[in-house]
DNA sequence: AAACCTCACAACCGCCTTCCG
DNA sequence: TCGGAAGGCGGTTGTGAGGTT
């Protein structure tokens, strides 16, 4: 079949081009419209035949690359917005560098646009303090402080952007000390409270994370866990296999404090990242920081709570 | 003003999987 | 069952723009 496709397209655009002539590095307005042009015709797919019957001296590769990275219409330009930042500190707590799978659950946006946030804002972060940025240490980090701060962002652009905001966050200074160790009946309450609106009821539509769910995964997680992303407090349970099991509570009880459920959480591993988000902040190494001293003191503060207990 | 540095992102590379003859 | 072609994916590199010294 696709031999005989080649021969089709051998007859129809002419010779194969040798290798020599293909072109690389940036494209040409020239070659885009040609690419554009030739797709809204015949379709995408069939690659290679499609880039010489296109007359666009590339790899198929290249030409697929070029489309779906650049070209296609829905592609969404511009910065990754907060939620969308939450979003693949989620996915990749979960997945891992499970790129185009975590691409998925951010429409109009690429694979290589996440890997390359990953890449250049999130393990840089990971390098200036020191830390291996897929370990729990990291994590930890990230969760005690960058999400919470990505969330106090989202609920204001939330409260800017509506009349009426059902959620409260913003009266849980994020990251507010954190109640430590929660008490029981205020995690109970929250977690039972049928009155609990969350955040991320106020800025996706309600059935959204309910569609996050891999029907291919054989992971036995339910639809349930995923749509309540840690970023928004319930439970979440990040996969076992990573050893990271815990669970995170934002209280957005508009009387009472933040209160996160911190069970878990390696505070012995966490400290030293604390001395290297720290060290590098009075080293002003760091730019464009995702914690502050106010976070570092908290972090601090709650580890040597936890070492007492 | 120029050299240097940093960052973001487009593009490429190589490996793996899938499909099909 | 095997081999080749094509597509998909994650890692890496190249490059231009903007900032800093």
């Amino acid at each position: 079949m696709r031999a005989a496709m080649a021969n089709i397209t051998k007859n129809m655009c002419g010779p194969v081009e040798e290798d020599s002539e293909l072109r690389r590095g940036p494209w040409t307005l020239e070659e885009d419209t040609l690419l554009t042009h030739y797709i809204a015709r015949h379709g995408e797919g069939r690659w290679n035949m499609l880039a010489k019957c296109a007359g666009l001296k590339r790899t198929g590769k290249s030409c697929r690359l070029r489309w779906l990275n650049y070209l296609k219409p829905d592609i969404k330009r511009g910065n990754l917005t907060p939620q969308e930042q939450l979003l693949i500190l989620e996915l990749h707590s979960k997945w891992g560098n499970r790129w185009s799978k975590i691409a998925q659950h951010l429409p109009g946006r690429t694979d290589n646009e996440i890997k390359n946030y990953w890449r250049t804002r999130v393990q840089k972060q990971a390098r200036q303090l020191n830390i291996e940025s897929n370990s729990k240490r990291f994590f930890d980090a990230v969760r005690c402080f960058w999400m919470p701060r990505l969330l106090q962002k989202v609920e204001q652009t939330s409260s800017s952007s509506q009349t009426s905001v059902p959620c409260q966050l913003s009266d849980c200074t994020v990251p507010s000390l954190p109640t430590f160790p929660p008490p029981a009946n205020k995690t109970t309450d929250w977690e039972n409270s049928s009155s609990a609106i969350t955040a991320q009821e106020t800025m996706y539509p309600p059935d959204y994370f309910m569609n996050i769910s891999d029907q291919t995964e054989t992971e036995t997680e339910t639809p349930q866990q995923l749509t309540s992303p840690n970023v928004y407090g319930y439970n979440t349970h990040v996969s076992s296999n990573q050893g990271l099991e815990q669970s995170y509570y934002y209280n957005i009880d508009n009387s009472s404090s933040c209160g996160y459920n911190m069970e878990g959480l390696s505070f012995a591993s966490s400290m030293s990242a604390v001395d290297s988000i720290e060290g590098n902040w009075m080293s002003n190494e760091m730019t464009d920081n995702l914690w502050n001293m106010d976070d570092i003191w908290q972090f601090r503060e709650l580890g040597e709570k936890a070492n007492m207990i």
